[in-house]
DNA sequence: GGTATTGGCTATGGATCCATTCACTGCGAC
DNA sequence: GTCGCAGTGAATGGATCCATAGCCAATACC
């Protein structure tokens, strides 16, 4: 969530620099699901549309590149990134490794505040069965639970794959229906039991099963993937121009 | 190694934007040491250098910002990356999970000429007393030994943290001194063999020792990052302009 | 009828020029 | 003597204009 650690930028607000701007518009835009993985963005377009000129769209997107949104081929344009299935469980094996390392160092930081926070959302979650919402909440619980964590480094490449793998998490929520929810809702109580005991090791395991869990259970959908190429260029082959 | 996942640029080779030819200019100049940490870049003064304008030096910086080898700055300037101790140490216990990672990944790929590679830069170092020759040695018994890792996501993340963490091992292995290199020798004799036998789980824990025994040498040399600014701006303090 | 080549068009990459903003310095007042 | 303020300067951010590379289509040739 945090919008980048590369410019200075207010984290709240109107950023003062159109690079910016334009960039959180653009990440929101993805995020959302507005625009698509494969969807082309024009220079001129997002220009236009945010009233400034293509300068700062062109360094929007190598942020946001930067941070594995988008994909710029040079002399060519720029695309939404896109993963195969290889890259995304690629990508969930790191957050197996990587989120748990999180969740480690912020559980000696939260406070009791933001622990009973925790309950309230997964029981928010557990009643909730609409998707957008779903996925909402389940990222701020988790989130929270990293919250904590003083190294920035660390919260920024968690905040990063979290970013790119959205869209990945928003359909396959939408697939797994409710007897699917099940088994998340009872992994987040043990998770969150485990770091109301302040239980590293118990907090780390159960954190990784359930990453792992997803990650498993993604790679029974291949469908996922395969969709065709819809308003994009024939080019957004995926986020890897392989030159 | 691999120069940017972000624009495609020739491999190898004049790269054929001038973004890429600067990115590649300055992250030369940062990884050899020459651009020390805490450095000011001046744009006017690269694109001089380079003979380019000055926009390609700002792309690059976004560029080189985004592989955290930059900070820039809105409205004041770019700087060399500099870290505390506290920021180098979260960076070592990133690559403690995610370098294990790239290692099990790689392991069943690589051929039995890489191996046998290992042992010979293996000896090499263990003859080595020069600190540079050290360096380079080390990062191609490292890099070769995760080579065999077919996830892009996975080793682009462990270059981008062994780049960031360059200096700070140059420094690190500067004072180890003859003595410190033994453990050194011992582990990547204990990896290597782990990866002969196939042994990922072995592989891994050795791997993960020898970046905890590490991290916590760094930990006893507070004076590796107390340095004063030589020739930086006031206002390089960190990695992380905190605004 | 199929294929290769060439021409035009579009979008990106790069250069120059102008506005903005931050930092440093000098002066003045307390 | 020290603190505060304003002015100046330099470096960055942004806008416009031009060059270039890639894509597509039309045409000519086989």
């Amino acid at each position: 969530m945090s919008p980048s650690p590369t410019t200075g930028s207010g984290p709240s607000g109107a950023a003062a620099v159109a690079s910016q701007r334009v960039a959180d518009h653009l990440r929101a835009a993805i995020l959302s699901g507005e625009l698509r993985p494969g969807a082309r963005i024009m220079q001129e377009q997002v220009a236009a549309q945010l009233g400034a000129s293509r300068l700062p769209v062109r360094e929007a997107l190598r942020i946001l590149a930067a941070e594995g949104l988008t994909v710029v081929k040079s002399n060519s344009g720029a695309w939404v990134s896109r993963m195969d299935m290889a890259e995304c469980e690629g990508v969930y094996k790191i957050r197996e490794r990587l989120e748990p390392l999180a969740l480690a160092e912020s559980i000696p930081h939260l406070t009791a505040e933001q622990v009973a926070e925790l309950e309230t959302i997964a029981r928010q979650i557990e009643l909730t069965t609409d998707v957008d919402r779903f996925l909402a909440l389940d990222g701020r619980l988790h989130l929270l639970t990293y919250s904590g964590c003083r190294v920035t480094q660390i919260t920024a490449m968690v905040d990063r794959f979290w970013n790119t793998t959205q869209h990945y998490r928003r359909a396959f929520a939408r697939l797994a229906g409710d007897s699917g929810w099940e088994l998340i809702h009872a992994e987040h109580r043990l998770i969150i039991d485990a770091i109301k005991r302040a239980d590293i090791v118990d907090a780390e395991r159960f954190l990784t099963g359930h990453i792992r869990r997803t990650r498993l259970e993604l790679a029974q959908h291949p469908e996922l993937f395969t969709e065709e190429d819809h308003d994009s260029d024939h080019t957004a082959d995926a986020a890897g121009p392989a030159d």
